[in-house]
DNA sequence: CCGTTGACGAGAGCGGTGCTCTCGTTCGAG
DNA sequence: CTCGAACGAGAGCACCGCTCTCGTCAACGG
């Protein structure tokens, strides 16, 4: 076995059939959802037999594992690629939710995989803290940008590390300058705001109140906007 | 067959039974969650067969939907019962926002059945509806009160019934006073923030940002009320 | 009062699932 | 060239949701 650099053959065709399994598995996933995923259909669907899987993962859960890794690793790069550096702070806020909501619609399945409710005995590995934390890591650039711009009030009291982390305040902005931790903690609570809504949209609480999701969704995020003051 | 009023000996233990195997059903779920929950094992635990549950069930979906009702009626319940019309708006805005809270994290299971991904798809939602809308409904109550003590805007612009349908208005407070639009969005909005807040806490999306959840919490619902206009 | 009917529980069975084990084969590193 | 590791196939286990049949037994109508 060789350590990185020049892959094998055999790495190589393991590599390539890894990736069949998972986009077979992807597209059992967008059509069926994440708790009828059969591992033998996608076996079936990889023209496979189901013992086979079973020597590129060890077992349905990391399957779901890997797929909850690519889904955080889509919907961040969304996120990404819809902030614009130069744009003023709401704007890319407000770009940056509308990103994460398309994504979200055109993903359903895949989004209720990563904000839903946790697959049954699943324990949230280590391994997706990375992929889940880029969407934030964008929120965080706005508000550290903004506060650098100085339209962000700067500290006023004392921070409180039970309230709100140091991991989560070095995402949120950083620490030059010092933002008031009253702002890190609306940013934190818009974000989580933004996929409380996203998440009644899709799972179906707001049908019967909201009719135009798109305006709502609109309107919503204008005004996390101004609470976290963009 | 007799319909209501006396129930004859036949459909008096019919529903005892069903309240053995829905309790049954609760203590699994409450154990394993929804997503492994066996109407096998159900059945196990009431000393039956499985086949012998379908004469109450007629399907594992139709069983989970009937813990689904009894959770929406549970949680509505302990919202309504922590609701004081005598406080003021804010207290029992946040009281009701507690009661939640403490519901959701004595109950995790039944509230990612709740609020978490659906999991049989769209089986039922229609019988689910007037139980699911209770908390809202307290909610609204809320709203409503503090309208009539006037301490909220009046109409300002046009309702736009697209936004927010006539019957969530009816429930945010109905149309008399008329209050402002703007109000009942942002309070619709804080509804949807509370349940997101509430899922990422429970949903371990905040492990890692936030050490003392009932401080957050409380940081977070009061930012709420205060946007709420509360 | 008795016969019929319908509800009921048990059991077998079907097709599906996740997962394990064993068995030939094949391929590549030493 | 050899030998071990990786691999795919297949059988099998325990469990699942759900259906069907069958014997029983209680309630209701004539």
């Amino acid at each position: 076995m060789t350590i990185g650099l020049v892959p094998t053959a055999r790495e190589r065709v393991r590599a390539e059939i890894t990736a069949e399994i998972t986009d077979a598995a992807r597209r059992q996933l967008a059509e069926v959802g994440a708790a009828a995923l059969s591992l033998r259909a996608v076996a079936r669907e990889v023209g496979m037999v189901s013992s086979a899987v079973y020597r590129y993962f060890p077992s349905r859960d990391e399957l779901l594992t890997r797929l909850i890794i690519d889904g955080y690793d889509a919907l961040g790069a969304a996120a990404e690629t819809a902030d614009d550096p130069g744009a003023p702070p709401r704007e890319r806020w407000l770009a940056v939710c509308r990103a994460v909501r398309a994504w979200a619609l055109a993903h359903p399945h895949e989004y209720a995989l990563l904000y839903g409710s946790p697959v049954p005995g699943y324990s949230a590995p280590r391994d997706t803290v990375p992929a889940a934390s880029r969407v934030g890591i964008v929120l965080g650039r706005i508000l550290g940008d903004a506060a650098r711009a100085g339209t962000l009030p700067t500290a006023a009291g004392e921070r409180d590390p039970a309230l709100i982390s140091d991991d989560a305040v070095a995402i949120l902005g950083g620490e030059h300058p010092a933002l008031d931790e009253t702002v890190r903690v609306r940013a934190l609570m818009a974000w989580s705001a933004l996929f409380g809504t996203l998440s009644f949209e899709l799972f179906g609480h707001f049908v019967g109140s909201v009719e135009d999701g798109d305006r709502y969704f609109d309107r919503v995020t204008t005004d996390l906007a101004v609470l976290i003051g963009f």
